[in-house]
DNA sequence: TGTACATCAGTGAACGCGCGTTCACTGATGTAC
DNA sequence: TGTACATCAGTGAACGCGCGTTCACTGATGTAC
C-alpha cells in the first residue's frame, strides 16, 4: 500500500513518534529497534528514513514528546487542584504507586530515561532534550512548594524529585519482589502527610 | 602466548571479572561487549568461553562481585566509625559527592545497575543477584538508623537509599549541567545534619 | 632429574544473527492542462 | 470536470557492521615413566 496521502503520511509520522515514546519508556531506548517501532506503528521498517534522519533523531523527538505529554498532564492536575499543597499531592500520590511502577510506557520520562542518560554523551542533543524536560518538570513541582523563597522551593523540588525517581526506579528494578512495594510504601510515608495516606 | 599455567589462568579469570565489574558499572551492562571486557583484561575474545558459560553468566558474576566490594567497603567504614550516626554519615557523605558521580566504575552497584534492571526479566538470575546485593546493602544502612524499631529502621533505610540512588542517578544523567550539582547539594542538605555539612 | 607425550589456555578466523541504513521499485496521490 | 503524467510514501530486499559464540590450531604446561 505505497503512496498514501500527504495527510495520512503526516499522521503516520505522528503514529511512529507515539509508538516510540511509549516503547522507549517501556523497554529502554537501546532496547527497541527501528523495526520494532515501525511494526508497532503498523508500518514496515523501510519507510522510516522518509520521516526521520536517523534512529537517534527519533529518540530525541520521542523523548521530547514524552516530556510534553508528562508536563501537560502535570499542569492539568495542578489546575484542577484547589491549592498548591493538594496539587503537590495530586502529582506525588499517583507517582508513588504500583500502577505507575507497572506502566512505564505511559509514565514519567525523567525516571524512564535516567539510567540511559548516565551513559549518554554529555551535551548530546538527547541529553539536552532530557535536561530541558527535567527543568520544565522541576519548575512545575517547585511552584507547589511553600518554603518562602524561590531557592528554597527549588531545593525542595530537587530533593522531592530525586526521591520520587529513586523510589520509582528501585521499585521497577526489584519488581516481582516484596522489597519493590516496600520502597513505594516508605517513600509514601515520607512524602505524603499522614492525614492524606489511605 | 597460548597455554599459560593453571594459576595464571585462574588469575586471568579474576582479571576478567574485575574488568567487567568496573566496565559494566561505567558503561552499562549492555554498553560493553565481550571483546571490550577481554581487551580490558589484556586478552583476546576467543578465550572467553573457556572461563564463562555465556556473556550473561559474566554479567551476573560481575554484578555479584560489585556488591561484594561495595558492601565490604561499607562495612569497613561502619567499623571505623565511633557510633552508628557517624557511620551513617561516613556512608552518605562520600556517596553524595561529585567524585562518586564521576566514578561510576568504582561506585555503588545499586545505582549503577538500577536502570538496566528495570528492563531485566523479573526473577532472572541477574535480577536475583541484584536484589540480594541490594538487601545486603539495605541491611548495613538499616543497622545505623535509630528509630527504635526494626521496621522503622528498615523504612528509614529504604527511604534514604531511594534518595541516595535517585540523587546519584539524576546527577549522573545531567552531568555537565549545573542542575547536576544542585541535585547533590539538595540531597546533602536534607540527609546530612547541618553541623556536619562542610 | 630427565624425557616423551598428553593436555588445554589462549589465539584469531569464522559462523549466524540482528541491527541501522540504503535503494530500486510500486502504484496511489497530486497536479497541470 | 476529466485526462495524462509526475511525484513520492511505503515496501521489502539488500548492504555493511558489530555482536555473541564456535572452533581448528598452537605451543607451553602438566604428567607419566
Amino acid at each position: 500500500m505505497p503512496r498514501v496521502s500527504r495527510k495520512q503520511a503526516e499522521l503516520n509520522r505522528e503514529i511512529i513518534v507515539e509508538a516510540a515514546t511509549r516503547l522507549f519508556r517501556e523497554k529502554g531506548i537501546h532496547g527497541i529497534s527501528v523495526s520494532d517501532v515501525m511494526a508497532a506503528a503498523g508500518l514496515t521498517h523501510g519507510g522510516f528514513y522518509g520521516h526521520f534522519e536517523s534512529r537517534e533523531a527519533l529518540a530525541t523527538e520521542a523523548c521530547q514528546r514524552a516530556f510534553e505529554q508528562s508536563c501537560l498532564r502535570w499542569q492539568a492536575k495542578v489546575q484542577a487542584s484547589p491549592d498548591p499543597e493538594s496539587a503537590r499531592l495530586a502529582l506525588i500520590d499517583p507517582y508513588l504507586s504500583a500502577t505507575n511502577r507497572d506502566n512505564p510506557g505511559d509514565g514519567c520520562p525523567v525516571a524512564a530515561f535516567a539510567g540511559e542518560m548516565c551513559h549518554e554523551a554529555s551535551n548530546s542533543p538527547l541529553q539536552h532534550t532530557y535536561i530541558q524536560g527535567l527543568e520544565e518538570s522541576l519548575g512545575i513541582l517547585s511552584a507547589l512548594q511553600a518554603t518562602g523563597t524561590s531557592e528554597g522551593d527549588r531545593q525542595a523540588a530537587l530533593a522531592q524529585y530525586a526521591m520520587m525517581v529513586g523510589t520509582l526506579t528501585l521499585a521497577r528494578a526489584t519488581r516481582g519482589n516484596s522489597v519493590s512495594d516496600e520502597f513505594i510504601e516508605a517513600a509514601r510515608n515520607l512524602l505524603i502527610p499522614e492525614k492524606n495516606l489511605d
